[in-house]
DNA sequence: CTCTTAACCTGGACGC
DNA sequence: TGCGTCCAGGTTAAGA
C-alpha cells in the first residue's frame, strides 16, 4: 500500500493529534513485527513528549528528546489515532497511548511494517544510506545521471532504488517513467542527462500531485482521517495492461522487471 | 561493487 | 462452499 504519498499523507493525519502530547504508555500485541520490538520502545518512550512527527523516505519518526520512535508501513501497515476504548481489530499490533487519553494504532496484516527505536543523537542504521528526498532541494536530474553510470540494470529497478534517491515504488516508478516518455527496461546507464532531467521532474510531479490528491488507493490504503485516496482514478499506466494508452491508445504493456510488475506504453516510451 | 534472488507474511481474486 | 494458485503498494540479506 504505502509509497511516499501515503506515508506523507499518514504523517499530516496523525501529527495534529500526536505532536506535543506525551506517551503514557505503550501496549503491544506481538513483539516481533518484520524486526522484533526492541526493549528501548517499553523502556525509554513512555514518559516522553513527542516533539515532531518527521517523515523520511517511507519511515516515520516521532522525535522525543530520548530517542525517536522509527516505524515502517510496509506493504499493508496503516496507523490510525483512536479514542480509548475502541476495540482492538484483527492485525492490530500496538498502541501508543497518549495522554490526550486518545492511542496511536498501527495495523498491518503482512506484518512488513517495523517499530524500532533510533538513540537521540545518532542516525538509525536503516537510514544511513538513503538517497535524497525527491521533493527536497537536492535532487534533480544530475543527481540520478551521476548515480548512473556504468549501471547495467534497469532504469525502472535504479529509480526504485532507495540509495538513489527515496520514496520512488512501483506504482510511482511506472508513472514517472511514463511521463517522461522513458522505456522501463533502458539500461539505467544508457539514459542520457538531458532525460533524467525529464526523469526526475517527473518523479517530483508525480509525487507532490499525489500527495495533494491524498495517496493512492489501490486496495485498502485508508489515510488516518478515513479518507480514500484519490490519485488512483488518475493513474496513466498502472494496473491497465492492455487497456488503451491516454495519450496514444497503444494498449499499455506489462511484464515484470526485477521481480516487479512494470507497465509501459511502447509507443510512447523509448 | 553491482545485480539478482529469496525471504518475510496475510488476504483477496480467480479458476475449478 | 471449498480448495489451490497467483498476486499485491516494501525492503533487507544472502548469493552470484
Amino acid at each position: 500500500m504505502p509509497e511516499l504519498p501515503e506515508v506523507e499523507t499518514t504523517r499530516r493525519g496523525i501529527a495534529p493529534f500526536v505532536e506535543g502530547r506525551v506517551v503514557t504508555r505503550v501496549m503491544l500485541r506481538r513483539r516481533n513485527l518484520r524486526w522484533p520490538i526492541p526493549r528501548a520502545i517499553d523502556e525509554r518512550l513512555p514518559g516522553q513528549r513527542i516533539e515532531t512527527v518527521e517523515r523520511r523516505a517511507k519511515y516515520l519518526l516521532l522525535h522525543t528528546q530520548a530517542g525517536s520512535a522509527l516505524m515502517h508501513l510496509g506493504m499493508s501497515g496503516s496507523l490510525r489515532v483512536t479514542g480509548p476504548d475502541a476495540p482492538w481489530r484483527k492485525h492490530d499490533h500496538y498502541a501508543l497511548v497518549l495522554d490526550s487519553g486518545q492511542e496511536l494504532r498501527f495495523n498491518d496484516p503482512r506484518r512488513f511494517g517495523c517499530l524500532l527505536w533510533e538513540q537521540a543523537g545518532e542516525v538509525h542504521p536503516l537510514l544511513r544510506h538513503l538517497g535524497p528526498e525527491p521533493l527536497g532541494d537536492d535532487f534533480n536530474g544530475d543527481v540520478l545521471w551521476v548515480a548512473s553510470r556504468g549501471h547495467r540494470a534497469t532504469v525502472k529497478s535504479f529509480v526504485m532504488d532507495q540509495s538513489v534517491v527515496v520514496g520512488v515504488g512501483n506504482i510511482y516508478a511506472s508513472e514517472a517513467l511514463f511521463m517522461a516518455r522513458v522505456h522501463p527496461k533502458r539500461a539505467a546507464g544508457r539514459v542520457s542527462r538531458k532525460r533524467y532531467a525529464q526523469i526526475a521532474a517527473a518523479i517530483r510531479g508525480v509525487l507532490s500531485y499525489s500527495i495533494a490528491r491524498g495517496g493512492t488507493t489501490i486496495r485498502d490504503f485508508v489515510a488516518p482521517d478515513g479518507e480514500q485516496g484519490h490519485f488512483e482514478q488518475e493513474l496513466q499506466v498502472y494496473g491497465r495492461a492492455g487497456e488503451a494508452c491516454k495519450v496514444c491508445g497503444t494498449p499499455i504493456r506489462a511484464a515484470v522487471i526485477a521481480r516487479r510488475t512494470s507497465y509501459w506504453c511502447p509507443h510512447c516510451q523509448h
